[in-house]
RNA sequence: GGAAGCGUGCCGGAGCGGCCGAACGGAACAGUCUUGAAAACUGUCGUAGUUAAUAGCUACCGUGGGUUCAAAUCCCACCGCUUCCUCCA
């Protein structure tokens, strides 16, 4: 949610905003007509409200032969205070609504403009190049034995697969590398339910326009979460947290699910777009003047284990319309997938500034003793959709695959994934 | 799955339907004392909304309903927790 005084103060700051991501503008001016129309209804509430606890008073004092009395003169209040009561709920629900519907406020600098009007930061490393005709990751999971896409859809459907093998050693090998990364940049694992209550994943957004992305189970009324950001967003709902000494790190690991219900005929083939995968993912809690620097910070590492990865990516601000609702401003890296000749979005980290935390009810307290929401951010440090990039750019001529250097401490020490070795 | 009990402020823990936003203890903060600290003593000490207001008023004792002039206190539903039994690991 917005912050109301910013729509008080500053509503054109609020309209450049829903300007900028082609959103609705006119849905500022409803809220400001929402919020003046609440404020007369609970004045008139609580003038009521006051009336009869002034008139209750009086009978709990009276002697007893003047109460019924005072009783019979304070019945005829308690129906207004209740109409009252009622006008002043149904305001507050009028600009509850109104309020959610409106976006966060884009950071100043987010280019304006739809998918396709990203700014690109920078391009890092090399694009592979191949003196053969190089495979893309579904043909080299074949070969090697290592992801097993119709057995997937055979158990499961289409967009399910078995890694198998060097393949779940790989996948295993990169979630550690980045769970090493993270504590080492003061982020505490944390392992995250992944079944949601449906107040959680109201909370955190989710439900809005992506609702049909969500696995849902009628039967327990719970959600599966696409991403351990949900749990890790409610960790600290309805509390006042201390961030006066720096910012408080979760690095989420989970598995994450998703019914890629608009998507369909897009990436079907291999396990670049699938309905259950794993990630881990970067998670800050921290003073809202602060969350700009943070958001680079967590930029850098995602970057790092890219470059740790060996692979060639691109960093961009992604434009204001392709923004989630939440974010402010956000970064992808994409890297580069041979088999595409094109980027691919590996990471994101978004810029929530207080938007998430006021919804979600987490506050801290500023120096002068006031509470106040924090901000939170959120980035990638690893998913299975890095095995697409790595596998594809590191393979060579035989349909083996050199691992990065780094990732060797985790997988034994080996170099090559071949056909021929076990895991 | 069966049975019982419990959910109050940062924590512990009271609370006859009206005088309870809530006793008491601890923690924390400020001060006195002390060379300094500890101890002792004194004071402060929930969150939010409305409002020009740190004045007033309003709301909040798990959540949502209900009864009543009046609910932390009575009734109902839900959620959560604990213990015991059963069951499965």
């Amino acid at each position: 949610m917005i912050d109301p005084n910013l729509l008080r103060e500053n509503p054109e700051a609020v309209r450049a905003s829903q300007r900028a991501r082609g959103a609705d503008v006119s849905l500022v001016d409803a809220a400001i007509s929402a919020d003046s129309a609440w404020r007369k209804a609970i004045q008139e509430f609580e003038a009521r409200r006051a009336e009869q606890n002034a008139s209750s008073k009086l009978v709990a004092q009276a002697p007893k032969e003047e109460k019924a009395a005072l009783v019979a003169a304070a019945q005829g209040l308690a129906a207004r205070v209740k109409d009252a009561e009622a006008l002043s709920n149904e305001a507050q629900a009028a600009l509850d609504s109104a309020m959610m519907a409106i976006e966060n406020v884009v950071i100043e600098g987010v280019p304006a403009g739809g998918e396709d009007d990203f700014v690109v930061l920078r391009e890092v490393g090399t694009k592979a190049t191949f003196d053969f005709e190089p495979r893309d990751h579904v043909a080299l999971g074949e070969m090697l034995d290592i992801i097993d896409i119709e057995r997937g859809a055979k158990i499961s459907g289409s967009r399910f697969y078995f890694l198998k093998g060097w393949g779940a050693r790989l996948e295993l090998a990169l979630m550690n590398m980045a769970l090493d990364l993270a504590s080492k940049a003061d982020f505490t694992p944390l392992i995250t339910p992944t079944l949601v209550r449906p107040e959680v994943m109201a909370g955190t957004g989710f439900l809005g326009a992506h609702a049909d992305e969500i696995y849902y189970l009628p039967a327990d009324d719970l959600y599966l979460t696409g991403t351990s950001e949900v749990a890790l967003a409610g960790y600290h709902r309805d509390e006042i947290i201390d961030v006066s000494n720096g910012p408080i790190r979760y690095a989420g690991w989970s598995t994450c699910y998703r019914r890629e219900a608009g998507s369909h005929g897009k990436d079907t083939r291999g396990i670049l777009r699938v309905h259950q995968f794993n990630k881990l993912e970067m998670f800050s809690y921290i003073a809202p003047e602060h969350a700009e620097a943070e958001h680079l910070r967590l930029l850098a590492l995602e970057e790092q284990m890219l470059q740790a990865c060996e692979l060639a990516y691109r960093v961009i601000d992604t434009a204001a319309g392709d923004l989630g609702s939440s974010a402010a401003r956000k970064y992808d890296s994409e890297a580069w997938v041979p088999s595409q000749n094109t980027y691919r979005e590996l990471t994101s980290s978004s810029n929530c500034t207080t938007f998430q935390a006021r919804r979600l009810n987490v506050r801290h307290r500023r120096a002068d003793g006031k509470t106040a929401p924090v901000a939170t951010l959120n980035g990638t440090l690893a998913t299975t959709r890095w095995l697409v990039a790595i596998l594809e750019t590191h393979q060579q001529a035989d349909g083996s695959v050199r691992i990065p250097t780094a990732l060797r401490p985790y997988l034994g020490g080996a170099e090559f994934i071949t056909a021929k070795t076990t895991a």
